[in-house]
Order: structure tokens, then sequence, then C-alpha cells
DNA sequence: GCCTTTTTATAACATGTGTTATCATTTTAC
DNA sequence: GTAAAATGATAACACATGTTATAAAAAGGC
């Protein structure tokens, strides 16, 4: 029969995702993936059709990443958006290309920013409706601004423009949120 | 002597910089920048060292652009703060490729951001004068806070995720620095 | 042990990049 | 008019990209 496979699907994938991790979306090539993967160009285009394939698989993964990181993120206030914006600037700092690839692309492979962060787990509704059990009224509107705020701290982050210590951080975000209130 | 010169420096730039405008800093390429501007790629190299320093002579240009942008934009509130972002956000909608190229870049050729916006004329500084003068004691930290959510809301302006009428921008800026204040 | 089938590496093709060499064209001093 | 010198188009070089063709290697059925 057939010879056996000595390269998976799955290393191939890791390899490649470590690559973008360090280096970027823009540098998953065909061939620095191979080198990364210690093989030829060959067994990449054997288990994806083509390299646009392999950026969208990539890209899901980029999502779930990120969902991950935030779930692992200790919980360190009640204070609604906080922590998800303490995890999120933290994140856009420790994985910058991540980041970039998932949260700054135009197209981001049709899903919303609100989706990606939201996931299966509905981060963003809970928060919102943390908000409303504290009280606010128009706790939809509240996070928008929050978010913004922290898609820009965020986004500073990402070009070394934003760099507090993490205790100022979550001091930040608390009076925005007192005063978005 | 010397054949008198058909392609000038000023062209070049010209067109690199619409280049530049349309398709983004990648895009600008000797032989696309050749096409723009009706030559071949040889007159390039003889007005530039190599594409690196007219990359540089562009970055220097979309600064000037930005800063002209929001000379040109129009007044519309006395509240410290709110046109710089009217501006800044209209400005990352309107010139997306621009805006990334100054303010989404990693390292932006030595200058920081707010050296950037605040340009020759000091155009923070004003802001926070303005501030002051209004009776603001922390000026300087309300800047901070204001230009996080500014710069937020352009960023989201260039993936899609913010899209609010100008009037609503405007409101939502003075809402934010009455809140921040 | 041969045959078939799959996997993999090597190498190729077509295209795009920055940059440079070659050479015809053009301009002007003489 | 001729010579010198700079300009610019064509084409080349070296390299990187995605993708594909070729062929060697391997695995198992017979």
């Amino acid at each position: 029969m057939a010879r056996k496979e000595s390269i998976t699907k799955e290393a191939i994938f890791q390899a490649a995702f470590e690559l973008l991790k360090e280096e970027g979306i823009e540098q998953v090539t065909a061939r620095k993936l191979a080198a990364w993967a210690n093989c030829s160009t060959q067994p990449i285009f054997r288990v994806y059709k083509n390299m646009e394939e392999l950026t969208e698989e990539l890209f899901e993964k980029a999502c779930e990443f990120f969902q991950d990181y935030y779930a692992d993120f200790p919980r360190q206030t009640v204070t609604p958006f906080v922590n998800l914006g303490q995890a999120y600037i933290k994140f856009a700092g420790e994985h910058k290309k991540i980041f970039e690839f998932v949260f700054l692309s135009p197209e981001r492979f049709g899903k919303s920013m609100y989706d990606i962060v939201n996931g299966d787990e509905g981060y963003i509704s809970r928060e919102i409706q943390s908000a409303k059990t504290q009280g606010s009224r128009n706790a939809g509107e509240l996070f928008t601004r929050m978010w913004i705020f922290i898609h820009g701290a965020a986004c500073m982050s990402l070009t070394g423009d934003y760099d507090l210590p993490d205790a100022e951080t979550m001091q930040l975000l608390k009076d925005s949120y007192h005063s978005f209130k």
C-alpha cells in the first residue's frame, strides 16, 4: 500500500501558528513554514489546498487563542468590563502579531470584532449583564464607550505608545467605568 | 553637456504619495511606482538612493498631510480635545492607508505618536492649554485618557468597526470629555 | 520479491521584488 | 558637427513568493 506519512497536518499547523506568533501572518510563507516544520514545501500542499486555506484556519485558531487567554486571565475586580479590558490590553502587548492579525485585519474573514471577543461563552454579554445587575440602565452604550477606550489602549500597546503597570491599567479602567457610568 | 531630465523628483514623489494613499506603503514598489509615474524604474533610483529613502520621505510627507488635514478641519466646538478627536477619527476613516502607515507603524522612524499629532504648531499643547484655561487642574492626564479613547475610535474606524455620523462622534467626544474631567 | 500507491524532497515555473548594467538618446559646450 | 555627459528604457541579476512536475523512497498487498 501507501507510504506512511511522517509530517502530519497537526505538526504543520502547529509550526505555522508558532511562526505566526513570532513573526506575523505575512511571514507565514510556504518556504519559511517548511523550514519551521523541518520538511519541504510539499507536505504543506498535501494537507492544505493553498496558503489561503491555511491562513483561514490560523485565523480561527488565533481567535480561540485569545478566548483561551481571556478564560485563563485572573479576575481581579468585580467592576464590569475592567477584567476584559485588562486581558485585551495585556494580550495586545504580549502577542502583538496575533493581536494585529485578529483585531486589525480589514476583513477578519467575515467575523466582527465583537463576535470574536464575545466567543462561544458570551464574554461581552456577561459583562453587559453584570453592568445591568450593578444598576446600569444603559449597559450596552456603556460597553461601547468602554470598548473604544480599551481598544485604544490595546492598539497603543501594540505600537509601544501605552506601557503602564498592570495595577495602573486596572485603576484607569475602573476610573473610566465610573466616568462613563 | 547633459541631457535634460524629463522625469523630476517631484513627479516621482507625487506619484509615490498617490500610490501610498490608494494602496498602502507595502504596494509602493519600484515597478508599480514606475507605472504610476509613467516611466521606467531607472529615474526612481536616480533621485533616491533606494526605496527605503523614498519610504522615509513619504513618512515625513504623510505626517504633514495629517497636520494639514487637521489645520483645515473646521472647529465646531470649544470643548478641548473634541475637535482634534473628530479630525483624527475622520482622517482614519478617509485616509486609511496613510493612517495605518503613520499611526500603526511599529517604529515610526523614531517619531512618537504625540510628536506627530502635536506637529510644529503644538496642536496637542494647545488643547491641553485650553483645558487648563477652562479650569481643568489635571489637563495632561485628561488628554491621555481622551487620547486613548480617540485613538480607539480611529483604529476601529480603520477596520470598519466604528462608523457613527459626525454629529454623534462630536457628542460622544464631548460626553467623554465631561466624563473624564 | 514485485507492484501499486502514497509521501516526500528536489527542482522547476511563473511572477514579483530591489537594484544594477548596458546602451541608445538627448543636450550642450566647444 | 563633434565630443562629453547625463538621462532613461530595456534587460539583466539575485532573491523570494505560490504552486506544480518529477522522481525517489517507503509501505503493504499479492
